[in-house]
DNA sequence: ATGGCGTATGGAATACGA
């Protein structure tokens, strides 16, 4: 029996593309749970024979041709795989499992959240609408008997919620990701369900903290204008399992990389 | 200079990301 778990998220923006980095991100960092957001891989064509030579034997995907896909992999067993489909949409955006730790099953939740478009105005843009249905989904689900069992809810969820979220907090507040409409709408999801923002627990709010960094910039690092859009969210009874997070900045300048870099929790009961 | 790039599809040019 473990009592101890290390989960990664990453968008990984095409896993098939970016299985050499996914090898290396195992092989250096171990985590028991991997969960990937824009596979962008037909459940058909996933690369399962290089994530069980790499040791993960268990996997759960829910993919889809060209766009969007999220899979869960692990060193561990996973049970009562989950699918949610939102808005009616027929997207792959969300799976769920079980692992169990410390004898206890830990839900854990892999979301990929609508990006939104360019226009912030739901009367203008589809997109932006599709984003704010898709929170107010997740906000009345993700609340009651969800949110009362040990949980975590990660992955990319598209919004940069406090103003050290981002490089420039007026700068962005009428660009999509960090408009007051998503990041009020952001924050009644999270207070809905009294998940726990676990990465501002060990970095302070007055710190800048990014998970994404665009591919445009001539110097990403140099420039540094990133945004926080990675989230690891922690249910009420697993707040006092939740040890650190860290966000893997390196792995934003390895051999052709994701735009986004991976986020490791640690766990321990 | 928050898009200057990158990816999938399909086999060139377009849609999409955030």
């Amino acid at each position: 029996m473990t009592n101890r778990l290390k989960l990664v998220t990453w968008n990984i923006n095409s896993v098939r593309l970016r299985m050499p980095i996914v090898e290396r991100l195992l092989a250096e960092v171990q985590p028991d749970v991997l969960c990937l957001q824009e596979t962008k891989c037909p459940d058909a064509n996933f690369p399962e024979k290089a994530f069980k030579a790499a040791g993960y034997d268990h996997i759960a995907i829910n993919g889809q041709k060209g766009y969007h896909g999220v899979a869960t992999v692990s060193r561990l067993p996973l049970s009562n795989v989950e699918k949610r489909e939102f808005c009616q949409m027929g997207d792959s955006r969300h799976i769920a499992v079980d692992v169990e730790l410390a004898g206890q099953a830990v839900r854990i939740h892999n979301f990929y959240v609508p990006a939104g478009g360019d226009e912030p105005d739901p009367e203008k843009n589809d997109k932006f609408d599709h984003k704010l249905k898709f929170m107010n989904e997740m906000k009345d689900w993700l609340t009651g008997p969800e949110t009362a069992k040990p949980a975590v809810l990660v992955g990319d969820l598209n919004v940069a919620p406090y103003e050290h979220d981002v490089w420039s907090h007026k700068q962005l507040l009428k660009v999509v990701s960090h408009t007051p409409i998503e990041t009020e709408l952001f924050e009644a999801v999270r207070e809905s369900g009294n998940w726990l923002d676990a990465m501002r627990q060990f970095t302070p709010m007055e710190e800048k903290l990014y998970t994404w960094w665009s591919y445009r910039a001539k110097d990403w690092s140099k420039a540094d204008k990133g945004r926080r859009l990675d989230h690891v969210w922690v249910s009420d009874p697993l707040k006092s399992a939740i040890k650190s997070t860290e966000v893997l900045r390196d792995a934003r300048g390895w051999e052709k990389p994701s735009d986004h870099a991976p986020v490791v929790a640690d766990f321990e009961m």
